[in-house]
DNA sequence: ACCTGAACACCGTTCAAGT
DNA sequence: ACCTGAACACCGTTCAAGT
């Protein structure tokens, strides 16, 4: 019968969708579960953390997408000795995009939790976990998954506010082909970038086994 | 006596400076300009364009700056040949980056017009132009410079945020140095990108000349 | 334990009316 | 031309009081 917290995320998270970040009001989301606005605050302490709360529900969906196809990737080709890097930061990279995507917002949504740290879910921590199977130094992870992350969510938010500004008809053209070009394409100067570390020995595959994560 | 445009936007690049974003109100700003919030409707037709306006006269010194000392950049070395890329791509991003840590806020500020295409200075357009000089297609100057903006704004907004938050005492540790440290590897590996473009060929400094800007 | 009612201290924006 | 007064339709958050 009464509400716990798991309820109210998931309805933050359908406001979400249905209207967007700007929309997803404590009132708006209290009217939907059929309460008032004052009884969210049994269950969340504030509106930060509930966005916190929906930040993690949308980054766990990519956890549980690499655990259910670990290896499904047809863009692998192999042939490179790094190709195991390029590929493992590619694949992660796409996974992270299209977590991201599947919610209207949902750059924004990660971005604004990020710098507060209150979420369970770093995606920063992820790709570093990637490269750290590849040797690269703990300095060489913090600037290089930072780096990514950035690039990523810079990139999905500049496309779902583009995306909405031209669903308003305030904005002429949206391509979302060319939006996925510029994606991957941005997305290979930073591999190369990586590939390069790794290329002159900055980082070093061999040190995999005491690489600390 | 009366107001005007410009005592408007400066007024509130001072609020940002002091209050930062969230205090940014059409209210506050009012009364720091002696006004009722709804004489500020006469200079401006709503918030979001008042923000665009901040964006550009925030973006502004950037120009300004540039023009003052084209050429001055202590880190220049020149040896490689595409060292002028390397340094052009670096010296442009650094500024970008000094713009925006000028004023606080300044990332975010910056981040939620850009996509809105309201502001006189697109940054992009600054990088491609860059680029541009060094025979980049128009697919790679817009990638490029993307990624670029995309990387510098992530970094800045970060750095900004968990700058205040550690002045709240929300958060333990924060490392200005740390923070410029990861910024300019960050950049390297875009740079190495971009230089991989300019190597194999992809992008033709020879065809210099009918680049369209 | 969970929620309501009602308030507090705000927002952005509009617009007749004043000078 | 520029601004006030006053309203409209909202916000997030708190907290005594109810069940």
């Amino acid at each position: 019968m009464s509400l716990n917290r798991q309820d109210v995320v998931r309805a933050a998270v359908d406001v979400l969708d249905r209207y967007g970040l700007e929309d997803l009001t404590m009132r708006r989301l209290a009217g939907l579960l059929g309460v008032k606005a004052g009884a969210l605050y049994w269950h969340v302490t504030n509106k930060q953390t509930l966005l916190a709360l929906v930040s993690d529900e949308i980054l766990q969906e990519l956890d549980d997408a690499s655990r259910l196809r670990p290896d499904a990737d047809p863009t692998a080709v192999g042939s490179q000795p790094d190709t195991g890097l390029a590929e493992g930061v590619r694949r992660w990279a796409g996974q992270f995009r299209a977590a991201l995507l599947r919610h209207r917002d949902g750059g924004e949504v990660v971005a604004s939790t990020l710098p507060v740290g209150l979420g369970r879910v770093d995606p920063a921590a992820e790709v570093s976990a990637v490269l750290a199977r590849y040797g690269f130094s703990s300095h060489q992870r913090r600037y290089g998954s930072r780096a990514l992350v950035h690039f990523i969510l810079g990139h999905v938010i500049e496309e779902q506010t583009r995306s909405q500004l031209h669903e308003l008809g305030v904005v002429a053209q949206f391509d979302g082909r060319a939006e996925e070009e510029d994606f991957t394409d941005g997305l290979e100067l930073l591999v190369t970038g990586l590939r390069g570390l790794s290329a002159d020995g900055t980082a070093d595959p061999s040190r995999v086994e005491n690489a600390e994560i």
